[in-house]
DNA sequence: GGAAATCGGGAAAAGGTTTACATCACGCTA
DNA sequence: TAGCGTGATGTAAACCTTTTCCCGATTTCC
């Protein structure tokens, strides 16, 4: 302890730590002390008894999928700006890995950020009792302590049909993201009303990443849709890599639209219409739910619509 | 303590951690109680005595950077899969931050994974000194205990270099990394010997994000290159995106190479020529540093060209 | 001038787990 | 049968801080 070399033991903790009243010169000779012999309180010591380890988890499904990277970048961001830490793990969209990973990260952690879209409610209930405080990504659960960020994707998916059907198309396909995904739910919410007004939508089975898109666009195209609506920005820059192997123009032959505005999609050939969310935002109000202040509601995210150039009107006769 | 409830409490400790000889009922009898308690060791205990966290950190400059993110996520499962823990840290491409969030994990972690192109190294070695190990990414450092992973960009600068020299391209812009980023000056070792060659390379200071891309692409049309080899596949994306808007075409009038084969450059238009690094490999060859057999060297890894049709023989005049 | 209040500092306990050491019983061998 | 060794379990110390309690000293108010 190089506490000895100066004064005295619990003053150090005074003048490092804790807000106590400390006379200046003694507290100059501490903090030289430390400086010198370049001492540094033992973090577990400090978490052991403090009770807080200042550490949020972030469990997500892929870290390498850019949407999460920017969730993960916001939430590191703002724990760092109030010396925290951030413990990650990803579960390579396994149910099984999100269950495991968030109860065993939810014991070191004093607020956990999970993505779960698969894992089961009574298991999300459990984690919910494990950890000390639960903030859900896109997804509700009715308990109290457990706070939800949620984007509106049925606002979106809708704002994204009202705009293909101005342009004139009748007929789009849906490309869906992983089965029984919360966030897939949402989308398809939000077709309701543009299939009331007339719409035909064709629900095409996919998942959420580019080489998913890229796979189901032979069978989307079966359908002969003049229009197609990605589930995120990942499938629908697959599914342009895709069109364009298959010499489909876009948006001459066919639209696409994708959702979640990625960081990529405004370089895409051609820039991807889509339905921009602020993960940076996402990331903030995700933060905001651990600090105890917060009545720990569900907050809704809206995003807007961005138009770029992979939507315009349908080929006057259909492609093929 | 739950396990009053039942036996005592060292045993409790034997059964679930130690591989102690502890009598077969005895051992049922805890494990029940522990799952009726819903008992969870204190993970902070465990670290304070055990002297380990099984933690291990990683600093990267961007989080949202999809080669980092990919590296991460090699790490993170690494790690997952021996029971250890991830510790993120993004720095925002600033020196100083690189060096505070190293120290700063240094002492929660049992191993830190440090890519920080920008540190001076008078400041890595001082990290050095406070991790209990380190292992550098694309960077080395003499000092014992400190492990390397590079990637030998110099190859692939070659390698490209002799590529474009092949098709006939005399002129190339090279549109730089970060000032002073270490990898950048490996990069720029390539340019030696094609330089030798006869190949003219016009330096053009960019960055590594797709917005400097984007932005550098006008000053490096000024020399008139029938090519431009890219830090990295991020700065090429945003070099083609600008590339359109001006109504030049890839590779009819100019070609483009990247560096790194990120997970998109295979579905730009047109698809990316680039040097592919294994960031999977890279991770775990990293993870490996940290397990104390290996006598901790520096490990090179090789790429390989990987050539898609953003590179073609330059045009008969040049343009403009 | 004396007593009370306030401020600064020191000693010790607490926090949960692991492990070394001590204890105890049982079985095997001489 | 007695002694010794082995295997199972309990006890207590150690890990490293922080924090609480308490005491001494200085200042202020009556």
């Amino acid at each position: 302890m190089a506490r000895l070399a100066e004064v005295s033991t619990a003053t150090v903790s005074r003048v490092l730590s804790g807000g106590k009243p400390v006379s200046p010169e003694v507290a100059d000779r501490v903090r030289v002390a430390a400086q010198d012999v370049g001492y540094r309180p033992n973090p577990a010591a400090q978490t052991l008894l403090r009770g807080s380890s200042r550490t949020v988890g972030v469990v997500v499904p892929d870290l390498g999928n850019p949407y999460f990277a920017e969730i993960l970048k916001g939430v590191a961001s703002e724990a760092a700006a109030t010396e925290h830490h951030t413990l990650v793990a990803g579960t390579d969209e396994d149910p099984e890995q999100e269950y495991r990973s968030a109860i065993e990260l939810a014991r070191w952690v004093d607020g956990l950020l999970l993505c779960a879209p698969r894992m089961s409610t009574p298991r999300l209930r459990e984690v919910a009792e494990a950890a000390r405080r639960l903030v859900l990504i896109n997804r509700v659960l009715r308990h109290s302590a457990v706070g939800s960020v949620v984007v509106d994707y049925h606002l979106g998916v809708r704002a994204l049909c009202e705009h293909l059907a101005s342009l004139g198309h009748k007929r789009i396909a849906y490309l869906q993201g992983p089965t029984a995904a919360w966030s897939d739910q949402q989308r398809q919410r939000g077709f309701r009303s543009p299939e009331a007004s007339g719409l035909t939508i064709f629900r095409v089975p996919c998942g959420s990443t580019l080489v998913d898109g890229q796979a189901a666009v032979d069978e989307a195209l079966t359908y002969k849709p003049t229009a197609m609506i990605c589930f995120n920005d990942h499938v629908a820059v697959g599914v342009l890599s895709r069109l364009r192997e298959l010499g489909l123009s876009v948006p001459g032959d066919i639209s696409v639209a994708g959702i979640d505005n990625a960081p990529m999609s405004a370089h895409t050939d051609p820039g991807l219409t889509t339905y921009a969310v602020s993960t940076i935002e996402l990331g903030r109000q995700a933060w905001e739910r651990f600090t105890p202040r917060v009545t720990t509601a569900t907050t809704h995210l809206q995003g807007e619509l961005v138009i770029r150039s992979s939507t315009a009107p349908p080929p006057h006769r259909p492609h093929r």
